[in-house]
DNA sequence: GCCGATCTTGTAGCGTCACTACATGGATGC
DNA sequence: GCATCCATGTAGTGACGCTACAAGATCGGC
């Protein structure tokens, strides 16, 4: 019985099959078959089982997998108990961000980081599906995500408490209109205004896309998608040229002259951007810092947050 | 930084050295030697120091050492979260006491285990000095010790929360005289009344070789010591042919017709009998299991334990 | 003060274990 | 039913940790 073996099966676990695990941990898909295999005989305990061509961790797996959070805790606590008799933090850490926080983000978190000397900050921007979120915190250490503001909070696939989730900002979400439009000049849009007008939308399954409906759904109707754009920056361009409103961050918002941002009236819209991040990732020394630093980046921004 | 260099610098702490870790771990010096070098290098902190010709941890050592407790009691935890899945708890235990200990207790606990079916339980007699108690749990799951009753707790000799302490009895020690004595017949003796009496006192540095001092040290003088015998059953021989007095645990006592045990008065003089056992062992449920069945096993003897 | 004993720490050699590459058996979906 | 994807076996290889041996260091005894 492994940290490391215990730690494949956590992986299995969170990633969901043998394959993905193998990709986060670069490794073959057969060692990491192997490595449960093993463990599977040595604890005498079935722990995964084949669901269709995939497979999935028993109760029993999921057990030992969220025990095995707890080992790689008391571990990196271990490694943080040295670094404490070290001068300074040291190390690298491993930041990611969907796009438009980054964009809000990472410049002063770079800048605050920079300042701190010895801490290396390697970050990798990553627009996932809102349930692939959870999953990066495999292979990254800090990851920025962002979910729509009234919605259940983070639900891992595995291992209930193995990610910790710490709230950074919240930001309305605004209805974006070009010049010119009959809303440019309003004060605010209720839901019953928007009735029939073109949406552009993000892609499926993506973190604020069920907003949309919901603000629709105020008014009874389903609301008209004309295109689907993963990207802030297009979307304004599309809605600056008459193609359609859209719902866009009100910090985030890019500032183009031709488009202006209307407050929504009735009802509560918006994302809330949390950081993600493992439980034993968590007690290293360089990535809390780094992450004291992000939580004042984005109080700067974000003003107070409210609960959930 | 592996499970196991954490689990052998630990050691190389408890046990006070290289080549006495190599030992109970069943390893060559060197390999131990080398692990923690590894291990050295990984954390770039100085974790030993050199102490004489020995060696001994540095307070990052230290820490560390405290740190891998954890991380062991994770790793068995995670073992037990398997073992919960079964339907019985099974394995085998290592069980250690003193001599008069294991006589009061191994019988007893052995049926009792013996009825549980699927542990097996090894026993072992181990007189060693007072101090040494604490470095037996490296090796044994459960170590039955003893120490005056009026003495400080045992403390060992690096990583606090390393070892856990479970009373299981307390029991006094008599005076114990040849029939025909003086005092044979008396209710209870006083230290006043021994002064002078020719001891027959347990070698220096073992578990209850100071009570004599101090209950010598009631009257204001010193013990006359003219033996020095380990085994209760030797001394029990030795104050039947009158070759001297001595103070013998009263249930282990072994019933000869020709000696009498005396209760002393005035002064508190007896000994505790603990189950000491590393954190990380404790997690084992056969561990568990059988450490149970020792504490009901003695306080089927020693009647309630008194706080310390 | 020298010598043996004891303890730690290097170095060479060896065995074991975990990984990769490749092949196989199931299950899915168009 | 064929192509695809996934998990899992099997041989081969490389790396890592161990043992055996030797060297440097320190303490106790005569």
């Amino acid at each position: 019985m492994d940290a490391r073996s215990l730690e494949v099966l956590r992986t299995v676990g969170s990633q969901g099959g043998v394959t993905a695990a193998a990709r986060t941990l670069h490794l073959t898909p057969s060692a990491v078959s192997q490595q449960v295999a093993v463990l599977q005989r040595e604890v005498g305990v079935v722990l995964t089982e084949r669901i269709g061509r995939g497979l999935r961790l028993t109760p029993a797996g999921e057990a030992l997998a969220e025990a095995a959070v707890d080992v790689s805790v008391a571990l990196e606590r271990a490694r943080a108990a040295c670094d404490a008799f070290l001068e300074k933090p040291t190390g690298t850490v491993r930041v990611s961000s969907f796009q438009s926080g980054a964009q809000l983000l990472l410049p002063g978190l770079l800048t605050r980081v920079a300042a701190l000397d010895g801490i290396t900050l390697e970050a990798v921007d990553e627009d996932v599906a809102q349930e692939d979120f959870l999953a990066l915190t495999d292979r990254i250490d800090i990851v920025v995500a962002h979910r729509p503001d009234p919605s259940p909070p983070w639900t891992p696939r595995s291992g209930a408490a193995a990610v910790r989730v710490v709230p950074l900002l919240r930001e309305p979400l605004d209805v974006a209109v070009p010049v010119g439009h009959p809303f440019a000049d309003r004060e605010a849009v209720r839901p019953a205004d928007l009735v029939d007008v073109p949406w552009i939308a993000v892609r499926e399954g993506f973190p604020v896309a069920t907003v949309l409906g919901e603000v629709a759904g105020r008014s009874g109707t389903a609301p008209r998608i004309v295109h689907r754009i993963n990207d802030f920056h297009v979307i304004e361009a599309l809605v600056a040229a008459g193609h359609g409103v859209s719902l866009l961050p009100r910090h985030t918002f890019g500032g183009s002259t031709r488009v202006r941002l209307v407050p929504l009236a009735e009802v509560r819209a918006g994302r809330r951007v949390d950081a993600l991040l493992r439980a034993d990732r968590a007690e290293r020394l360089v990535v809390r810092r780094v992450l004291d630093e992000l939580r004042a980046e984005a109080a700067g921004i974000g003003g107070p947050m409210p609960d959930d």
